[in-house]
DNA sequence: CATAAAAATGTATCCGGATACATATAAGAT
DNA sequence: ATCTTATATGTATCCGGATACATTTTTATG
């Protein structure tokens, strides 16, 4: 493999010409250009970005932290990350961690080893632990789609509160008073917020709040189905269930028909997330959409902005969120309005 | 930051006995390696794995192109990857290709600028592109799922035409005759050996190829919707569709069910991978199991034996399949099998 | 205790670009 | 033609580990 000083000889230049010509090509003469373009084309002369990249301490490399990427969510997340990514010339280095704290901090570190250069974190915990216990340095990293509070680093999250009440109203307006929750993971501050907003709404509409309508969940297909079976066998059977994702949803829709009841006639389901499956579930569900490739795209682009120090501030970036309503969440029956 | 020197000074030895004591620990006496560990300590120092991976040439990178990450089957296959790269030490570079060449071209580059080690491609495209030529050095590079045959790199990949014939088969056996097809894009391989699985059931049981039951798709929920359209209005309506994906089919059943059809007292529906949402589908939908992560795991597990020497003779890895029979498939209507 | 063999450690150099600084050449002003 | 700038190019060195080879120390053997 020819190198740098291969191709200043074949042109009879000096290294820092070849250097030139091709880092800041205006700084060398058309004549010389051509004479370094000509010999590095003859010797097939690819320059050793990795010799670059440890020069100048900057990897290019971003670790992207991810519970799971078979998650049609997060999959979306990444894919607006990788565009963004490599519009700005940075590379991914996608990380499953299964939400475990070790597998996230052992990646982490591989900004220590300069491997990588920052770190985005999609879930609620800090991967670089009690190191930012002082939280005099700026982190590299960026906290997005379920984000911690108390933190110093940039953050890129919805209203999960303002959504869920916005999806509570929905329920509400259409006469529903026992509004079931299937909730996420309890550890986590996405469920928290959302069930912050579920309370705000039941609240405002002067509806007393009943723990027993709440059920874990932890965002896949079977868990709602499992808790669905288990809202239906209450005594007083809940009218809506509103899923913390749309996975849930699904699996709570096909348990209720399971059981012989019909959505939205005589339960509601409303999910949230708006994957590609929800227009084809059927029925068809109301859900909250998401700009799901715009959290990728932001993260990577404040994380870069942070690491190239145009960023001050750790800023706190809220995207916006819809109510998508569709065929699965239907009025209450008459005689459940009336209660 | 500190390095190499600045311990070595501290611990009262040479650099290369800081290199060794912590890469070869065997070879530092107890004394001098505990003199090393703690000066590594009280400098925090943390070895510039940049350097040292400049130094050897090995990045320990490996390029994943895939069409899209937000695709079930394909996130299923990234994950195994990324769970066997990791065990091996080595780190995923996603990129997200759209399918684009130019795009994967792109992306194998960085191969030759050192910035990673191979290549895995998740489609039947050369990214190395007329490089290849020649055919004489081996590319570091392995094809998966989507695999081209004319290839010397080692593959892995289902028996597509097996696995189309074992499910063609299935709905022969319910009675059906007029099987319609949605198939992938028609540039895929992997779309012409499903469909010589399903002309090879054919044949066997001496039913003519019709070409008019073939439908175009693109592995989406969309297309399948749409190509369901087409096919419930051709004057001799199928009764049953295959559908070359899960999604594709998920979308039909949504289509035929708005027509006012039955799944699958009317119309039977076939998919292929059997992703998450596949036991959740309303029939839950019969379709091919693939073993997604074993095909990522098996994929990485060939690169980095053939990038370490390990691999002489490029394989092509044959994964299993399973047929899962569930609701969506059921036996034709009378009528039909007497025809 | 001498000597050979083994183990431990040190010295010097390499990897391949990037770039500060020095130098040389060309263009412009008077 | 002379001197000042601007432009172009070259020289030398750095980045931080890895390691071939040299040297020293320790252990084993007769």
């Amino acid at each position: 493999m020819s190198n740098n000083r291969e191709v200043a000889k074949l042109a009879g230049v000096s290294v820092a010409t070849v250097s030139r010509a091709l880092q800041k090509p205006e700084l060398v003469s058309l004549k010389t250009r051509n004479k370094v373009l000509s010999a590095i084309k003859k010797l097939d002369y690819r320059p050793n970005l990795m010799a670059a990249k440890f020069r100048s301490g900057k990897s290019g490399n971003l670790v992207v932290l991810v519970p799971t990427v078979a998650n049609l969510f997060f999959a979306r997340v990444i894919s607006g990350m990788q565009e963004e990514a490599h519009k700005r010339s940075y590379s991914i280095l996608l990380c499953n961690t299964f939400g475990n704290p070790e597998m996230e901090e052992g990646y982490a570190k591989m900004v220590h080893t300069f491997q990588a250069d920052g770190v985005i974190q999609l879930r609620a915990y800090n991967p670089f632990g009690a190191e930012d216990a002082g939280g005099n340095a700026a982190l590299p990293m960026v906290n997005a789609c379920e984000v911690l509070d108390d933190t110093t680093v940039p953050t890129v999250a919805l209203d999960n509160r303002a959504a869920a009440r916005a999806m509570t109203e929905h329920l509400l307006q259409l006469g529903h008073r026992r509004i079931a929750v299937i909730k996420g993971p309890k550890s986590s501050p996405l469920t928290r917020d959302r069930l912050a907003g579920y309370r705000d709404a039941l609240e405002e509409a002067g509806i007393a709040f009943d723990e027993s309508l709440l059920c874990p969940g932890d965002f896949t297909l079977h868990s709602g189905h499992k808790a669905a079976g288990v809202l239906i066998d209450l005594n007083e059977r809940p009218t809506a269930i509103f899923c913390e994702n749309d996975e849930m949803a699904i699996g709570a829709i096909q348990r209720i028909k399971q059981s012989g009841l019909r959505v939205p006639d005589d339960i509601s389901v409303a999910g949230f997330d708006d994957i590609a499956f929800a227009p084809f579930s059927d029925p068809p569900l109301t859900t909250i959409a998401q700009p799901a490739e715009e959290f990728g795209s932001t993260a990577v682009s404040l994380l870069i902005d942070l690491l190239e120090g145009r960023i001050k501030k750790a800023p706190k970036v809220i995207l916006p969120f819809e109510l998508v309503v569709r065929a699965s969440t239907g009025p209450a029956s008459i005689e459940e309005t009336l209660q």
